[in-house]
DNA sequence: GCATATTTGTCCGTATGTATA
DNA sequence: CTATACATACGGACAAATATG
């Protein structure tokens, strides 16, 4: 196993890569739910049958159940024993909880951009123009999508493996509301503008005015999810 | 399904309570998993087998293997494809993010202290004396835990359940780190003061002091850990 | 409240695939 | 290359809990 006359000892880095991403059916599994769910294709309190599940995509129980945990576990579901698994329903205080975490982590992660490598800023900017592709394009699911890249940039910025994984998630979550919003375009169509402003003051080196204009923004955003969450709500 | 007739919505909150506290197997035994990986009972890098464990707690392979898939999405155990499951090994990247993640998010914290209501500052005070008891005791694996206690008390100060869950399992993940540790009480002693410290000067309003000294701390707790960790590294 | 059907919880056996000596 | 050991995944079985009429 020695790989010393041969060279580094990442000469075999592409081997490494593939063995780690190696993966069981029921990560996979996990995978095609996941999307499901925060796509809305599942909505929110519905119930994810084992047994249609396992017919339908012809794998056993026991692998859906395995898929099922991790999707409890990153909150896109919940377990109620002997009940069944269901996609998760957000509350007032889920969605408060995520918008403060937003507003407290990506202020922290934008004080920090003076000191961020230049790699992790062009997803940013990738971000931004996918958004505006996808409104040209009227699809306004994916101005979501970008919106919420956008944002996750701003987090790696800090550049910790942990708090990409933690961002990721919890944004997963706030797709659980967008899923049952109608006039997603309304919902979105400002933030596009509001992404580049907070984007060129990050550029001109003016953090503490973006900071306070991603503050705002989060405010906002914060006020216009729960609203059009009780409309929501109540046409149900 | 109306209970407007005969009370509140929470009549049988303790009803609901033991609702959401039926817990399956699967998550039991992840409970017992958890803290013997996390005090070192299973060495870093040991492997967890699937057989070993059904047969000694008599449960089948399905449920360890839920259970595993649970210790793995909790960063303890890392799954490798068709070869098992293994008690995480931290590397340095790891130790340095974990501190890195704690500065930024406990100085975050300390930040909201002002806001802080009374019954989240009763836990931290709670957690120095645990502390202290324990240092008496010469249980200094105990001093290990109330310090994490100490520091969750610290971001509880958000009031996040989700950044609240997310650090702790992010601490749990040091105690990987804690619990390959010759020494211990070198280790933790003299951040029994530290501790009151940090205590003290938020009790008297001095955030700034408060933070900096936190900063310190937590950068000094990065250095000691890498450093014995070389150490145990160097022996094995 | 009761009886029934449905669904989940758990365990087991087995065939296949993968890694390692 | 072969053999062994183990993980992967499936499917069946039955008990336990729940939902339905």
């Amino acid at each position: 196993m020695s790989s010393v006359e041969s060279g580094t000892a990442w000469e075999n880095a592409a081997e490494d890569r593939a063995r780690l991403d190696r993966v069981g059916t029921a990560e996979k599994l996990a995978e095609i739910l996941r999307d499901r769910v925060v796509e809305g294709y599942f909505p929110p309190g519905s119930r994810l049958s084992e047994e249609v599940i396992c017919s339908l995509l012809n794998v056993s129980r026991n692998t859906v159940r395995e898929a099922f945990r991790l999707l409890c576990h990153e909150r896109l579901a919940v377990h109620e024993f002997a009940r069944g698994v269901f996609v998760r329903e957000l509350s007032d205080e889920d969605i408060s909880d995520v918008y403060r975490l937003r507003r407290m982590l990506e202020c922290a992660a934008v004080r920090e951009f003076p000191a961020a490598p230049q790699e992790t800023l062009r997803p940013i900017e990738e971000a931004i123009n996918r958004g505006a592709a996808a409104a040209l394009a009227n699809d306004w699911r994916s101005v979501g999508t970008a919106d919420l890249h956008f944002h996750q940039g701003i987090i790696r910025i800090v550049q910790s493996p942990r708090l990409d994984e933690f961002i990721q998630r919890v944004l997963a979550e706030l797709r659980l509301a967008f899923a049952v919003m109608p006039n997603l375009r309304s919902f979105h169509e400002p933030y596009l503008e509001r992404n580049r402003t907070i984007w060129r003051l990050l550029s001109e080196d003016k953090a503490e005015l973006a900071e306070m204009e991603l503050v705002e923004y989060l405010k906002d955003g914060e006020r216009e999810v729960l609203q059009m969450w009780h409309e929501s709500q109540a046409q149900a």
